[in-house]
DNA sequence: CGTCTCAGAGTGAGCGCTAACATGAGGAGC
DNA sequence: GCTCCTCATGTTAGCGCTCACTCTGAGACG
């Protein structure tokens, strides 16, 4: 609105032309206020012309060295850092990447995101992240509505649950989309953890330990992540010929863990327990410790996401761990192809988590 | 560089200009890409000039209500939505805050980091983030820099290391800043919380229990939450009268603090401890458990942060906790009252934590 | 020795918006 | 009835960049 030295908006290039080294960035040798500098100013300084500036920036050829090397010393010398707003509209491209994350810092979310802003700023990409409080159509169209305002080059939707697979049909394709942790049976470009694997492997650990069967503790059923999960749980079990216990419904938190082991404490056919995530884990844990039950000399439990806490709980957890920097990786690398080359086809990249043995698992008592 | 119907730029405005209900957003009757809907065309439908729109959109008052409507209703028949790029161009503002983060996923960055995400989103801003890996000078400079580059209207600064403070000195004044978690002995804006006085509330806990003195278990010292909590711990100690052990120096993980509780665990003499953290007080925990320690019976224990699963520690934690909804709202709130009043002089908003108290505090054992 | 080619520049238009100024109609004030 | 002001709107000129051209001169080629 009124900051200072608007008023000298129309001012510019005033002075000698040629008066050397003055550009700093804000206040002339006069003290007044100026602006920034721009393409013509680098222009003026090295004798060229502003296109031949934009060459020299973007790394065209048909540019001699002898006047690349003059405009990048006069690039130098003014301070100069293009103004990425008139870039991008002049190109209808820009250089920033939109995130639509859960308002949550449950760990996998955020350890994905913190391991995509990194990626991508290494890339030299910018990351705007939009928070969504529910994952439901209306909230997550608007995120996504919102960064094609920006007209960010592309668009990565961390939408682990099943309410979220509409709004994500409705994305129009001018805009390339990647989802993480989605739905794995959605034909669109995908990364996610092999869920049902890992879950597969813990509960055949917990088989070959000796154990008649396995009892599951699940995430959030609109949760593919959950989801997954129990499928894989379900299958191993299936596949080894043992009896499929119930599910115990719960959410992701250590609480929801606690109310799940207080119920399968007192069941002492219960030998075997395996957690949707660590925390929950944490909580049977403590549910487990209070009625006497010792783990892993009563019950065995796994865990999943191998939180860095996880082997100091007590006793240290067996878990599944994913690799959330691998996932980033693989989701960068899937947008910017789709960016750069306009891919548009179906993609699915699913990576297997691996199993960490610690001490939460033994042969079941006799 | 290539992407399709670029060749079709100078088309558009074919057709009859008054084809009702026409443009809907990429693809016009025949099927030939066109680019999307603009000011001038919600103009050209409403019947009036684009700068009427213009008023339109950015809540100017001379506006007839019967115009405003009409342009109203030409926006909404075109789907018309502002390009960002341009008004930023014009403007030379955006609607776009930045923020500095450490590269991690500690429970206090990651927490504060998505509430403010949240609220900026909610107040109809969107933000950008850099990750940094180090929190040295130059990584912080380049970080801002990027975020300058793009014309952010202000940015935040999560600090919370010594090393990063040159970083910011350097900062020129042209735009906004907030540092969070920063030096809160900076003369710039900056929202804390009050580190030294959690750390005196929990020490004063353990000492009202009836524990002679408390032993502390610190986090990194370059960070500015670990030394104020060192400081606040040996206040509370001095005021009280009581002697003062020597600091077990750590870092935030469980791992850390596992180490240190081996020591602590041998001292028959430590009856009190307060941690800087809940992980570095889960591990120390489990080594009070091994060396068989019991938590209260034998030792006391105090965390600080309140993580979710604090409640479900073996036994439960007592802790401290801040409110990191309430540190974004006021980041923001500063920030965005620097970008719009221009205030520069500084600002210091420290927020208090509290104690919350649950079982790992008993009186010592006689 | 004239013509063609092509590297290495420059010129002008336009991306979609806002800011400043211009215009014109209607009413208040004398 | 005239001036002067106010409200509602239009007109014009950029913001700083890229894109599609045009222009120039030197070498290749017949």
């Amino acid at each position: 609105m009124d900051s200072p030295g608007a008023a000298a908006r129309p001012a510019a290039r005033a002075g000698s032309p040629e008066s050397e080294g003055v550009g700093v960035e804000d206040v002339s040798a006069e003290g007044r206020v100026t602006r920034a500098p721009a393409m013509t100013d680098v222009a003026r300084l090295a004798g060229v012309s502003h296109q031949t500036v934009s060459r020299v920036l973007n790394g065209h050829p048909n540019v001699r060295e002898q006047t690349r090397l003059r405009v990048r010393a006069a690039i130098e010398e003014l301070g100069y850092r293009p103004n990425r707003a008139a870039r991008t509209l002049a190109t209808g491209r820009s250089q920033l990447l939109g995130v639509v994350a859960p308002n949550s810092t449950l760990f996998g979310p955020a350890s994905l995101l913190a391991a995509f802003e990194w990626a991508a700023g290494t890339a030299g990409f910018s990351v705007s992240v939009r928070r969504v409080g529910v994952l439901d159509r209306p909230s997550i169209a608007a995120a996504v509505e919102h960064h094609r305002d920006q007209r960010v080059a592309g668009i990565v939707v961390i939408a682990p649950t099943a309410s979220a697979n509409e709004a994500l049909a409705e994305i129009p394709s001018t805009v390339p989309v990647v989802t993480v942790d989605g739905d794995p049976l959605r034909g669109t470009a995908l990364v996610t953890v092999d869920q049902e694997a890992g879950a597969m492997a813990a509960t055949r650990h917990l088989l070959e330990a000796g154990h008649p069967t396995v009892w599951h503790v699940s995430g959030p059923s609109d949760w593919f992540d959950a989801a997954g999960r129990v499928r894989g749980w379900r299958r191993a079990l299936e596949e080894a010929g043992a009896e499929v216990p119930p599910v115990t419904p719960a959410d992701w938190s250590a609480a929801a863990g606690y109310r799940a082991g207080q119920m399968l404490a007192r069941m002492p056919e219960v030998t075997a327990v395996f957690a949707a995530n660590d925390h929950l884990a944490l909580g049977i844990l403590r549910a487990m410790h209070e009625r006497g039950r010792s783990v892993p000399g009563d019950v065995s439990l796994i865990g999943f996401d191998d939180v860095p806490e996880a082997a100091y709980y007590i006793p240290p957890l067996t878990t599944v761990r994913a690799d959330f920097d691998e996932v980033a990786g693989e989701t960068l690398h899937l947008l910017l192809r789709r960016i750069t080359d306009g891919e548009t086809g179906p993609v699915r990249r699913i990576l297997s988590p691996t199993l960490v043995e610690r001490v939460s698992v033994a042969a079941p008592a006799r």
